[in-house]
DNA sequence: CTAGGATAGTTTAAGTTTAAACTTTTTATT
DNA sequence: AATAAAAAGTTTAAACTTAAACTATCCTAG
């Protein structure tokens, strides 16, 4: 094998594996973080990760939202959505509007005590953020969102989260 | 409020933000990753994703992990290491050897079958991450591994991923 | 030795998530 | 108008995941 294919080889694997490790982390970091919300947002709010992400949308779109645009913001399925909002409208933090439009399809807002109680936790929860961040400078932290916006960018593209 | 105090707080509140969005952004990627890969080794091999990683993890550790060690590598409760074993113990990929030290123990390892499988799988796959993250650079998949490494290393530190 | 605590792994209950099938309603085409 | 295709949500079955309780075994201090 003549030197360049070498090095182009050498260098296809070693971008390979590199992404890879990339991926590694991506997963680990997720993993790490996603696993202190969820203990703090329980020991807490007695809440769940899932619920608050709902919650976090609604409260991002006074206006409210369908069921298929929350499952589309959330990037989960519609029928996951069915099974969180469930819980979320017997505790009164959500409430649901048969839109007269289209009788398929309902607003979901968050009621005002939904609201007043979100209001509150997204102040903490982007307390617990900033502080799971602190071992990465303000730029560093910019530069990561910026990498991660181009890598997710073609992904969203080729997108179909739902059924 | 003076000017420096002005600044101090905008710049914490704008770094609160861009914590949050890269946070986001580490979600939104997992998820797009996650999913295709999922899908593919639906479509293509009838399996799923967290029997990979279980694969993987005794892959690179040919000796042989206790479940234990795998739950610690993968970064889950030891009760989820019991549930994907056993359908990889049913498809003859993965075997448990009584440890003869400590009893309480065992031994997990790939097959003969579960190994040749394996790294067959494990190409494909280095595969479809490179394609994923072909919208980087290898500079900056580089950049992206040292900042999530970066990031991530704290939070090993207070980890407790176990019962 | 022996009780008490720690450790390895399993089990259980509850919640999340997906994919696919299904119901109802709307939209488009004839 | 009549039918067929598409869309919004729900339901279902299967898999994953966690936290907590539990079993069996090991270890250590009296």
């Amino acid at each position: 094998m003549p030197p360049d294919e070498q090095t182009a080889a050498a260098a296809g694997q070693s971008r390979a594996k590199l992404a890879l490790r990339a991926w590694l982390e991506i997963l680990a970091c997720r993993k790490q973080i996603d696993g202190q919300l969820r203990r703090r947002l329980r020991d807490r709010y007695r809440s769940t990760l899932p619920r608050f992400d709902v919650a976090a949308a609604l409260y991002r779109h006074p206006d409210g939202l369908t069921m298929g645009e929350v499952a589309r913001h959330l990037m989960v399925t519609k029928g996951n959505i069915t099974a969180i909002a469930a819980p979320l409208e017997a505790e009164g933090i959500i409430e649901r509007e048969r839109s007269g439009r289209d009788r398929r399809s309902q607003i979901v807002r968050l009621t005002k005590q939904g609201r007043r109680s979100f209001a509150a936790r997204a102040k903490v929860h982007e307390g617990w953020i900033e502080e799971l961040f602190s071992g990465l400078t303000t730029d560093e932290i910019a530069e990561l969102d910026r990498l991660l916006a181009k890598l997710n960018g073609p992904l969203k593209d080729s997108a179909g989260t739902d059924d």
